[in-house]
RNA sequence: GCCUGGGUGGCGGAACUGGCAGACGCACCGGACUUAAAAUCCGGAGUCCCUUACCGGACGUGCGGGUUCGAUUCCCGCCCCAGGCACCA
């Protein structure tokens, strides 16, 4: 009596065991087939744990690492841990542990909880982002950033977040707020570090182009980037002693600078002083100490427009006018120059300002609005513009930064939004910096042999909130001889953002254990990545930054592909209905998270991976339902016995019947898995099962083979016991992903729609492939359809063959 | 305001290129098996109307139009929801 019931438990152990043992997963460098690199994101290693959520993210990328396999590509598919930074360093603190204990143990947790998923992860490639052999190379790059000029200090008002205090960078700052911690986010001005992530923005941007991502992330990034074409033209300002200043602007409009009736400099702008005269001073100084203390996202956003008059004047180069200079807030220093000419009668915020002060309102634009008032963005017909009046706004751009250009008086500019990065925390936590800074020498880089710069063990790794590193108090590790002139130095105390060690680990897991570079020779085959799989909260930030380090690493000769990731792949969260009804996140801080080792326990790792496949399409969000697992494993017992009740007594010779259903499935999931549609992917075993147990029929040992090499992708252990079971050794994931053959895809028969005047009203049931004049007939004949037919002539048929029947009637 | 997505039964969702809307699954209802329950198996089900019942009919993919023999799918005009950006000159 063979066994026939479905042990999940047992199996799944036995397999992992197995597959371990015979290395499976093992990715060899000087294997012949192909490369595939399929790559997760690689998570922070938090101390709550995987919830169902992350096996949605993890299993996605796992199915399709194994369907590569089987389609004989020789896959990479690495995991590893993304472990500094705050969070972790923050976890640490809450526990009164050192992040460093705190984070090995997360990591052990993580681990445990990954291997239980089964993913077809090459264990010997692991790499984490706070090992010091690891983190040398982040260091290395930092260090070839700093020889081409890429990273430079410069003392700024930085992003500061009083509750985790640090510096953030602009991206970490949403809405006003710290992206970690939620706290109202001030400035602070300190000496940063700063990588020119700007000298990028164009081939950042037209890299985009040529990538397999969803267009929505390119969208995002392009906003990002924001680059936009335009002019700079140089104005003359007068100060108070009557002298003259160039005061240059950035302008997408020069068709309107005949409209200019007054100028606007950020209250940062280092003319201001020389420009405000005595009788205004006093007004200009408090609001120019106004603007100091907010922050730059109070000033953004605001519609009501504030500022004061200079008391000064420029000269419009167009016209030779005489126009007041102002300023206001709602200009920035950090865009352009940090100056503008303010043309309020084609533009809203100019207008908007120039309503509130009583500012001349110009139009030179030809528009209806305009008319009695308003603004007019749109592009028309020059007015009142000297010799270029009467030419189309387009050729007007052209034509005025032609003219200026000629008068040495401006040129044609492309000014980008995009900031340089900044990239020094105060916190313990991440990298160090590998600088030593010394009175004679500067900023002098540690010798790339002395690599990688140690954290040093402390007692005390708290923020100090000063603005200082914590390391800034550890004496013996701060003083240490400049390494380029020998005199007393100190360390540089300042350490790198999390998305350092992310910005490149991709790299790293190809050759993870070289100690001789980044990159080895036996790296190289491997890259770039083929397929990237994460959440689309790393649209900008994360994917904005790996892209930059590539380009660099890229022009110092690390990497001969300039775009690490061809492929993107972003997959849907995982929501709950909370107790409100309303659809919110899955994750610890909610108090919703449903804890996969129970469902392990009661229903079976391939259950659950199931479930998180079919729970919903993988690229949106998808509601968590507590019972939907119960459907996967009716599923996959249903199969079970399937097989188990005819293994040894095949049939010899397929039925037509169960033939189509065998060459349906494999043409259905093929297709499906290549457009990603997993979760359908999941619906067409389930129907195949369905119908060939309605078929009431041994199958023959073909079918059940194509069957379990298609289903192993998604449910490995179960295939696998499967596929030993009925007599085969292992490893199925040896096998061939199965083809098909179109003419087996059809029935025999077809039910074809009927429809009278494009309205249902019957089906047919006739051979496949049958002519028009044969299924009119047997319409003619249909009793529920002849009625409809009687006495009415047909104006018209439509046939579509194995369809439907349309017949016009009158 | 701008840029992306999205809106289909009680719920998650399916539908290739314009061709039977609601596959598959959850939950639900009925039946079989059982002392009983669980498990399993068989069957049912968009809404409404007519009918004792059978048969039948109307409506139906956010709303309003249009194209077409035929529209969840294409076109025009809106509404709502989610995400991103937001004084970027």
């Amino acid at each position: 009596m063979p066994e026939i019931e479905y042990r999940f438990g047992e199996i799944e152990q036995k397999w992992r065991d197995y597959w371990a043992a015979v290395e499976l997963y093992k990715a060899r460098d000087d294997d012949p087939r192909p490369k595939y690199y399929c790559l997760d994101m690689f998570p922070y290693p938090s101390g709550s744990g995987l919830h169902v959520g992350h096996w949605r993210s993890y299993v996605l990328p796992d199915a399709w690492s194994r369907y590569m396999l089987l389609k004989g590509y020789n896959v990479l598919h690495p995991m590893g841990w993304d472990a500094f930074g705050l969070p972790a360093e923050n976890d640490a603190i809450q526990k009164g542990i050192h992040p460093e204990v705190n984070t090995r143990g997360n990591i052990e947790n993580f681990r445990r909880q990954l291997v239980e998923m089964s993913p077809m992860y090459d264990w010997s490639r692991e790499i984490d982002t706070t090992d010091p052999e690891y983190y040398k190379w982040t260091q290395w790059i930092f260090l070839q950033m700093f020889r081409k000029g890429l990273a430079y200090q410069k003392l700024m008002p930085i992003n500061w977040c009083p509750s985790c205090k640090t510096g953030l960078a602009n991206e970490e700052v949403v809405g006003g707020k710290c992206d970690r911690c939620g706290a109202v986010v001030g400035t602070k001005d300190l000496n940063q570090w700063m990588l020119k992530i700007t000298a990028y923005a164009e081939r950042l941007l037209h890299g985009l182009d040529e990538l397999d991502w969803p267009e929505k992330v390119k969208t995002m990034q392009r906003n990002w980037i924001g680059r936009s074409e335009g002019a700079r033209v140089r104005f003359t300002a007068f100060d108070t002693d009557g002298r003259e200043h160039p005061l240059e602007i950035f302008t997408t409009r020069p068709d309107t600078l005949f409209g200019a009736t007054y100028m606007v400099l950020a209250p940062e702008h280092p003319l201001i002083s020389k420009l405000t005269t005595n009788d205004r001073s006093a007004q200009v100084h408090a609001y120019i100490e106004k603007a100091r203390n907010a922050a730059e996202h109070d000033r953004t956003g605001a519609t009501e427009k504030t500022g004061q008059f200079t008391g000064s004047y420029a000269v419009n180069p167009m016209n030779g006018e005489k126009i007041p200079i102002w300023i206001a807030d709602y200009v920035l220093m950090g865009y352009g120059t940090g100056a503008i000419m303010a043309v309020p009668g084609h533009d809203e915020r100019d207008y908007a300002f120039a309503k509130t002060f009583g500012l001349e309102v110009r139009e030179v634009i030809a528009s209806r609005k305009a008319k009695g008032g308003g603004f007019y963005t749109g592009d028309g017909e020059m007015i009142a513009s000297g010799e270029f009046t009467g030419m189309p706004s387009a050729e007007g751009r052209k034509a005025i930064v032609g003219w200026i250009a000629e008068k040495g008086i401006g040129e044609s500019a492309i000014q980008y939004r995009l900031r340089d990065w900044v990239f020094s925390r105060q916190r313990y936590w991440g990298e160090p910096i590998p600088i030593v800074h010394c009175g004679a020498c500067g900023a002098v880089p540690v010798p790339e042999n002395e690599l990688p710069v140690r954290l040093p063990e402390v007692e005390r790794f708290q923020p100090t909130g000063t603005g200082e590193s914590p390391l800034a108090a550890i004496e013996d590790w701060v003083n240490v001889p400049c390494p380029a002139c020998g005199a007393a130095g100190k360390r540089e105390t300042n350490t790198m953002p999390q998305w350092a060690g992310s910005s490149w680990y991709f790299l790293r897991y190809t050759s993870p254990h070289n100690n001789e570079a980044l990159l080895g020779p036996e790296g190289k085959k491997w890259l770039p990545v083929d397929m990237y799989v994460g959440g689309v909260e790393h649209a900008i930030l994360h994917l904005l930054y790996a892209r930059f380090f590539s380009l660099v690493l890229h022009d110092v000769g690390v990497i001969d592909f300039r775009e690490p990731f061809k492929r993107l792949f972003n997959q849907g969260m995982i929501t709950r209905k909370g107790k409100s009804g309303r659809v919110e996140k899955m994750s610890k801080s909610k108090g919703n998270v449903v804890n996969p080792d129970d469902l392990i326990r009661s229903h079976g790792c391939d259950a659950l991976r199931l479930y998180a496949l079919f729970v919903g399409p993988p690229e949106m969000d998808a509601v968590w339902n507590d019972e939907g697992i119960d459907g996967t494993f009716r599923f996959l017992k249903r199969a079970w016995k399937w097989v188990c009740d005819s293994n040894g007594q095949w049939r010899e010779e397929p039925s037509r019947q169960m033939l189509t259903h065998r060459h349906l499935l494999v043409k259905k999931v093929t297709e499906r898995l290549e457009t990603f549609r997993l979760n359908t992917v999941v619906s067409a075993m389930m129907e195949f099962i369905n119908a060939v147990h309605a078929l009431d029929e041994k199958p023959d040992r073909e079918t059940v083979d194509v069957f379990l090499v298609l289903l192993s992708p998604f449910a490995p252990h179960f295939a696998e016991e499967l596929w030993e079971r009925t007599g085969h050794a292992p490893s199925i994931f040896k096998q061939s992903w199965p083809q098909w053959d179109e003419e087996f895809t059809t029935f025999d028969t077809v039910t074809i729609a009927v429809q009278i005047n494009g309205r249902m009203r019957g089906r047919l049931t006739l051979d496949h492939g049958a002519v028009e004049e044969s299924v009119l007939e047997a319409a003619r004949n249909d009793h529920d359809l002849r009625r409809h037919i009687e006495n009415q002539e047909i104006l018209k048929v439509i046939y579509v063959p194995d369809k439907i029947l349309n017949l016009v009637v009158a």
